[in-house]
DNA sequence: GTTAGCACTCAATATGTTTGAGTGCTAAGC
DNA sequence: GCTTAGCACTCAAACATATTGAGTGCTAAC
């Protein structure tokens, strides 16, 4: 966390004021216009003053020397940090935003969707929200299903709740009986065990060609898990960050899963808890130049979570898409907690579940 | 599909010319430029006489008096319905796609996933890849995995290898082996049939709470998959639609689910068969103004499938990117024929399996 | 039917002018 | 010593006005 030159009072209120007018109107805003917007007790003289002192420290801009100012991203940043005030959406749209989660199916790609969909909507950004995954995926139970001739559906089910399915082709074929027959030995076998245990399980034991081969994609999937790709994302909102000029090239990065991949590991590795508000990039990440994400994990913290975010311009509401993210983050974290993971408490490992739900704002 | 008027072979030559050389320039073409760029052996006057004789026909237009032509949609149409030749990919291009298919895993959304990303690579525009679906969808196994306490998940596969899950929330907690004595039972049952015969049995047959609950669940689910609505789609190459203004609103479309929806229940209704160029929007829908859309269906006709499509700006290389969406159609078809499909050759009610594959091409 | 010739058109580009919001600086005021 | 009124100065944006040149339509000759 960076740490800031002191600002008089004064001047944050100044600040604070550029910002907000400034995200509102999106023209630069002047110092007699300012005075008279918010009918200052201070003169536009007073106000050239510090806006000189806060160009010196590198929080505001103007885009030519006689123009008004505008915020740099520090100028953003400043505010974000300590000039936003605690802000909760309206009763009425985290009524609705709980409503419609209480409608969907139980199921978890209806409440990504339905996340990223209201993220987009109450944000007027683009969203996206990633799959939850685990760190250490383990095997609860799999389903051995014939299909036509030598071709078997393999559906895999993960402690977690995921589920992969995966064909396979026979050197023959099999009747559905002796496929049951194999899964329900394995079932037996590898129940809750990770990747490591069954991969030494099957160097050890002894297991017909047949059962080798299925094991080794069971393998297969659980690494896969293990390994932090993201395979699903859903996004939304695009089509709100389309007429920007300096938002449009964000898309790329919604759109290209290996580099939001690594934008987030990246931003996770560094981040902190809770909501995040990663302005311009940081000058990390070219593809965010005039862009600010707003993002949370959800989930459980370690053991099974993913992320939430919204983007759009450095030009954005930041209360207001601040107070979403987190409402939608708690909200998903806690459905996750209740309907996915509760049964993993009985895991000897997994001992600490820290669950970052803000009651506070969670209850109404 | 809409008659045209006769042209001279002269005229056609000269639209097939300004068709060419401003889907690559970009920039209107005068009489002149056009002589001497294709070394004609007629003269620029004469050219201007055929410009008119177009443009009273509605096939090229002026932006002003004294500007050079572009094609009209009405040039467009013309041009890929009569002047576009047999084309297809480099054989380099369709071997590296057929090795990619290869490499993915034996999974319906890696396919439509890369399909999509190949689509978006060859053609430099966006593409889109719905997933295919069942006309009468009908019951192949169920499982019911117990979770945490009073929640189970459900897992539905369809024949067509489509695979449902579910969470239920039951009225008290059941062991795994009563969950799956259940299941067996209903599997006994049910095989092989559709949502109606599978409420028929509902309401004649006697079931037991847990049971006519599962049924619901299964029920909910067949419906859903039968009526047709798009859940899964895979879109890929939008940043190469974001810098032209024309096209940029296209993406709405491609966001919007149930817009996307309509646009293909009604193109598909109206529609032929194999690829289709739909180019402006025919007029009938607005997102697609300056944009063409090559799209063609995939899978096994009326029992098995999805779209997939190409969308840009009007102004594209046509040839190219028909050949890429038909290349792409036709593996797909076989794909999905030999791996999800060949079982369904065993219900009595679908005698006539209509496969798409054109062989000249995909055989190399 | 085709072509050379020519006057005409008009977007694009360059150049000049005006306008006004906004600035920095200075000197006076509290 | 901070605040303020006053004033000359700046510069993008808006508007007006030439200049250019690719391209046209038309006509008369081939």
């Amino acid at each position: 966390m960076v740490e800031f030159q002191q600002l008089t009072e004064r001047q944050e209120r100044i600040l604070a004021m550029v910002v907000r007018s400034y995200i509102e109107t999106g023209k630069p805003v002047g110092s007699k216009a300012l005075v008279e917007e918010y009918g200052l007790d201070f003169s536009s003289a007073t106000v050239r003053n510090d806006f000189a002192a806060l160009g010196e420290l590198g929080y505001v801009a103007q885009l030519h020397t006689s123009a008004g100012r505008i915020p740099t991203e520090r100028g953003y940043r400043y505010f974000v940090q300590k000039l936003l005030g605690e802000f909760h959406l309206p009763l009425h749209e985290r009524q609705m935003i709980r409503h419609q989660f209480h409608q969907a199916r139980l199921e978890l790609s209806q409440w990504m969707r339905l996340s990223a969909a209201i993220l987009a909507r109450t944000s007027g950004s683009a969203s996206f929200v990633t799959a939850p995954q685990s760190r250490a995926n383990r095997f609860k139970h799999l389903q051995l299903i014939a299909t036509q001739g030598r071709l078997v559906l393999m559906v895999l089910v993960l402690f977690g709740g995921e589920v992969k399915q995966q064909m396979l082709t026979l050197a023959e074929p099999l009747s559905q009986h002796r496929l049951s027959t194999v899964a329900d030995r394995l079932n037996a076998i590898f129940h809750e065990k990770d990747s490591d245990e069954i991969a030494a399980r099957l160097s050890a034991g002894q297991f017909d060609t047949l059962e080798s081969e299925v094991i080794n994609l069971v393998l297969d999937s659980l690494r896969r898990a293990d390994h932090r790709s993201i395979s699903d994302i859903y996004r939304d909102g695009l089509v709100n960050i389309l007429e920007d000029e300096g938002t449009r090239h964000a898309i790329r990065l919604l759109e290209e899963r290996t580099l939001l991949a690594s934008v987030l590991t990246e931003q996770e590795a560094q981040g902190g808890e809770g909501v995040q508000v990663v302005i311009g990039g940081d000058g990390r990440w070219e593809e965010l130049k005039d862009c600010t994400m707003i993002l949370s994990r959800y989930g459980v913290t370690e053991s099974f979570s993913g992320t939430l975010a919204v983007v759009g311009p450095t030009r954005m509401p930041y209360d207001r898409n601040v107070a979403a993210v987190r409402y939608v983050a708690d909200l998903m974290s806690s459905f996750v907690y209740d309907y996915f993971l509760q049964e993993t408490a009985d895991l000897p490992e997994n001992t600490l579940y820290q669950i970052e739900v803000d009651n506070s704002d969670s209850i109404e």
